[in-house]
DNA sequence: CAGCTAACATACCAATTGGTATGTATAAGC
DNA sequence: GCTTATACATACCAATTGGTATGTTAGCTG
């Protein structure tokens, strides 16, 4: 069981999560998320030095979460079928089930939100945003590769690039959904990727 | 040729939006703000009743710019081509000119940034963001179901999604590219997205 | 050239900012 | 049962925040 200090921080790093993802972190003030906990300063210095340590913690927490999800999803993937293209395929299909049935747009990602006010962090905070976006650049341009031996596409590809576009579906879909208050558009944008990369590969 | 005034206000506005862009508008202090252009208070709020108004006029600039872009690429790519794929393609390849040869990552679209701390803003500033990704999706809709109609796809298709895409892929690579520090993602995430609508429709 | 207005500058304001210093209550460890 | 560390609360701080009130100056207009 956690401890009663690890349940606050938890609360502060959550409630902290949802206020920053719509006011952005310079938007949100140390007294605002307090007070919205029904905390006091003291409180949140007990449990973070500063502010931007909050920000470090918070998307470090973030972050592993997404990695995390994303291995499992791959590994889940790649018990469910030997052939790598398929792999990829039910790997794009795992995350749609994460965000089939939403009624409300998804908050938002954390990363983006970061990414839009960079200047806010020092190196180390925004190293944590790369690397996620590089494990993922990495893992399925692997991937891609091996599908690409498997099923030659017809034109010349760069798997890299490929790879990118998960994520970037991802962040692009947030946007639209966010701003049109629509929740299928990530939905939506997974399965074209999904089928743009049946369309690439199938002979 | 623009007054003295008008001058001054779009110095304010060209600074502001480049500031927002790495930092966020609640990152960024009208003093901050001025200092970087050697003005003062006085000549901020003659131009601009409050920080709330500034945030508007600028989004709204930058919306009426997008637009125009977005129309002008259009109307050049139905010139281009009698063939509505072939004028899809085009008009997506007029904006990957645009992108090409990029030393630094593009700076950002203010419509995403604005998105991140949605709350910040009133109704009407949220509003000038919804239109643009808003006009994108129709205008795009209706071009794709001429494309459907002339080459039907394969499979059943979504025309809203696959036209939103466009918006998608955009705002997606921009944070990929911030992120990640490299200028040509946004051009090799437009070029997939040709491809796709490339693979969808060819027989 | 008088009068007016646009385009600023200066000086101030209350409120809020992130942060600290100091207290205190509770629970764990020995 | 005494000590010590944890988990907070209270009270304060200088700096910064967005904003205002009041100048001043230059340029047009009649």
């Amino acid at each position: 069981m956690a401890s009663k200090g690890e349940e606050t921080q938890k609360r502060i790093l959550d409630a902290a999560q949802i206020m920053i993802l719509d006011r952005g972190y310079a938007g949100v003030s140390v007294d605002q998320l307090i007070s919205s906990l029904g905390l006091t300063k003291g409180a949140f210095f007990h449990h973070f030095k500063s502010k931007k340590m909050l920000a470090r913690t918070l998307i470090q927490r973030y972050s592993d979460e997404g990695v995390q999800l994303f291995k499992d999803n791959l590994a889940r993937a790649k018990k469910l079928s030997d052939d790598p293209l398929q792999q990829f395929l039910i790997f794009i299909g795992l995350y749609e089930e994460l965000f089939e049935g939403l009624t409300e747009p998804f908050p938002g990602c954390l990363l983006a939100s970061y990414v839009m006010e960079m200047q806010q962090f020092d190196e180390d905070t925004r190293n944590i945003i790369d690397i996620e976006f590089e494990l993922s650049r990495t893992e399925l341009t692997t991937l891609i590769n091996e599908i690409s031996k498997k099923y030659p596409p017809r034109t010349e590809l760069d798997p890299v690039s490929l790879a990118d576009g998960f994520m970037s579906v991802f962040e692009g879909a947030f946007i639209l959904s966010k701003s049109l208050h629509e929740a299928d558009i990530t939905v939506q944008q997974l399965r074209h990727y999904k089928n743009y990369i049946e369309l690439l590969f199938s002979r």
